[in-house]
RNA sequence: CGGGGCGUAGCGUAGUUGGUUAUCGCGCCUGGUUUGGGACCAGGAGGUCGCAAGUUCGAGUCUUGCCGCCCCGACCA
């Protein structure tokens, strides 16, 4: 026992005298990341988007309940809230869709290898992040009872790739779907989930699963699929716009940044606040490529054979990160009222069950006129929860106008009334006030897009030498318009220098004669550059 | 894959050189009082201390191995 003591004893000194400064670096640090937890975590505010963006926005998307971090890594669980965010996002496309001609259809989540790597370009592109099925059964693990083990017996013949995209499944079924010109175009959408392993994840802006749709369309003529594919550009930066309330630019991706495959990619490139480009959707022309890979010929009028035309285009979950990143506030979230998955959230404040009840007669006769004109209206009578708790749970969750009404409204016949975009209060009259209610929803959701306008051509400076350059990423952030020489050699160079890419070529672009930044050879435009996500 | 950090109740955490029945707050349940900006009182429930082995009379604490997660890079059609 003395022994263990004395041993004990002459262990710690030992230790204490090697390690002793090092502990005390490692207290301190451990210190201040505790304080850090603290103050993220314990408390019910958020981080500030000025102290750091990240832990803001991560914590914004768990608080907020629209998703969370799943058993699976780099998967994540979309809770009801925010999955009805997409719901609204997916219903708006949709109809979008359908109205320039579409049709939804559904094709396997698994391509087998062979189909995959018909089409070099594409398959070269992705194959790094494929997740690949070999085996199709489990059975006992004879040494382990009560565990599972991949039967060695169930490999299959032919591996089966989990689509990362689905133009090599679709283009092997047009084959057998077109002969004639008269069986086309095909214009056909679907919605689904694809699986690319990405080293690094985020909750909605970069996940290992993600939700999306993908548009994949054949055409007799160039020229169709071309206009086809601006088109759906369109229809992406409409809906960006108008219901995301998000501005966008439109253009077109350098040879660096194209899809996979592609000849040309359009993209719609959105700011968010913290000065960094988000990809917010992609329209692709193929060109032949996926005809030629799956041999997709038709016979035009004269009876010729020819090889098809193809587009691909796609919008994901991302734009959930899109649209958190571009109108939240230190307070949580603001959603733009198109998209909330409801408009209005009713609070009573009250003493007592009778006057509750006074209330809530009122506040039912409100919701009707609110419903009438299409006004989504949750009405939150829990009693487990106070005026003020939910005041700032609703704020949180960034719905629209929040209405307040308690004895001092039943004596008046008033209600408060506090839009969340701009904090702002006041007191009205329940009469009338689905049509006050109407026209808010209507200015907030202007607001939230001219504000998000104003930040991004604040955030937009045009430049004309590298140092200049430089000093905009480092600083001031946004995007920076740029000479650039064109070549793909010059955009990697400034990629390695600076972590800026060429986020696009501006649709109808001004042409103006100019040096590139970089190597000072003739230009005849700007090219918009940003750092990413 | 490299660097850093962390696994203790649903969440956030304390736990001193290894020592009795593992701490606190939030949340949860019951009852009551409350309700105009995150209420209060009283009582209560909730734990394989990430997993496995080892050292020891004794392990949340020490050792080894493993697993997982987060952050920063690299990567990202």
């Amino acid at each position: 026992m003395w022994g263990r003591w004395l041993n004990d004893l002459i262990y710690r000194r030992t230790k204490g005298q090697k390690v002793y400064f090092s502990i005390f670096a490692i207290y301190f640090s451990i210190n201040l990341q505790i304080l850090y937890h603290k103050r993220n975590y314990m408390s019910k505010e958020l981080s500030t988007r000025a102290a750091n963006y990240s832990e803001w926005y991560n914590e914004l998307v768990e608080k907020a309940d629209l998703a969370q971090h799943s058993a699976v890594k780099g998967c994540m669980v979309i809770k009801p809230y925010g999955y009805a965010i997409w719901e609204k996002m997916q219903q708006a496309l949709d109809k979008m869709f359908k109205d320039t001609g579409h049709v939804n259809a559904y094709f396997p989540l698994f391509v087998p290898k062979s189909l995959f790597e018909a089409e070099e370009t594409n398959a070269e592109g992705f194959a790094k992040e494929c997740a690949v099925v070999t085996h199709y059964r489990l059975k006992s693990d004879p040494n382990n009872k009560g565990k599972l083990i991949v039967d060695p017996d169930a490999k299959l013949t032919e591996e089966l790739i989990v689509r990362p995209t689905s133009e090599a499944i679709i283009w092997s079924t047009y084959k057998g779907w077109i002969q004639s010109y008269r069986d086309l175009p095909i214009l056909i959408n679907q919605w689904a989930n694809v699986v690319r392993w990405e080293m690094r994840t985020r909750l909605f802006l970069r996940t290992a699963e993600f939700l999306w749709q993908e548009g994949h369309t054949a055409h007799e003529t160039k020229a169709e699929a071309i206009a086809e594919t601006e088109k759906m550009l369109h229809v992406y930066a409409d809906f960006a716009e108008n219901w995301m309330a998000m501005p966008v630019l439109k253009g077109i991706k350098t040879a660096n940044e194209r899809f996979a495959g592609a000849d040309e990619t359009y993209c719609i490139e959105a700011l968010m606040q913290d000065g960094k480009a988000l990809q917010a959707g992609t329209s692709h022309f193929l060109g032949q490529n996926f005809a030629k890979a799956f041999d997709v010929k038709f016979a035009n009028k004269e009876g010729k054979q020819e090889y098809v035309w193809a587009t691909s285009w796609g919008v994901s979950t991302r734009l959930m990160g899109a649209l958190i990143m571009s109108h939240s506030d230190d307070k949580g979230l603001v959603l733009p009222p198109k998209l909330a998955p409801f408009q209005v959230v009713i609070v009573p404040i009250y003493k007592g069950e009778e006057q509750l009840a006074q209330i809530s007669e009122v506040v039912f006769r409100m919701k009707k006129a609110m419903e009438a004109k299409g006004i989504s209206v949750k009405y939150d009578d829990r009693d487990n929860q106070r005026p003020g708790w939910k005041f700032a749970e609703y704020e949180l969750k960034g719905v629209p106008v929040r209405i307040a009404i308690g004895g001092r409204d039943l004596e008046n016949g008033t209600v408060e009334l506090a839009r969340r975009d701009t904090m702002e209060k006041e007191t009205l009259q329940q009469a009338g006030i689905e049509d006050k209610v109407a026209q808010l929803l209507e200015q907030i959701q202007d607001n939230l897009y001219q504000k998000a306008l104003a930040l991004r051509e604040a955030k937009t400076t045009t430049v004309d030498t590298y140092e200049e350059f430089k000093s905009v990423l480092e600083g001031k952030t946004g995007f920076v318009l740029a000479h650039w020489d064109g070549t793909s050699e010059t955009e990697k160079k400034i990629k390695e220098e600076t972590k800026a890419t060429i986020r696009c070529i501006p649709l109808n672009n001004k042409q103006e004669t100019g040096t590139c930044i970089y190597s000072g050879k003739p230009s005849t435009q700007r090219v918009v550059f940003a750092k990413a996500y």
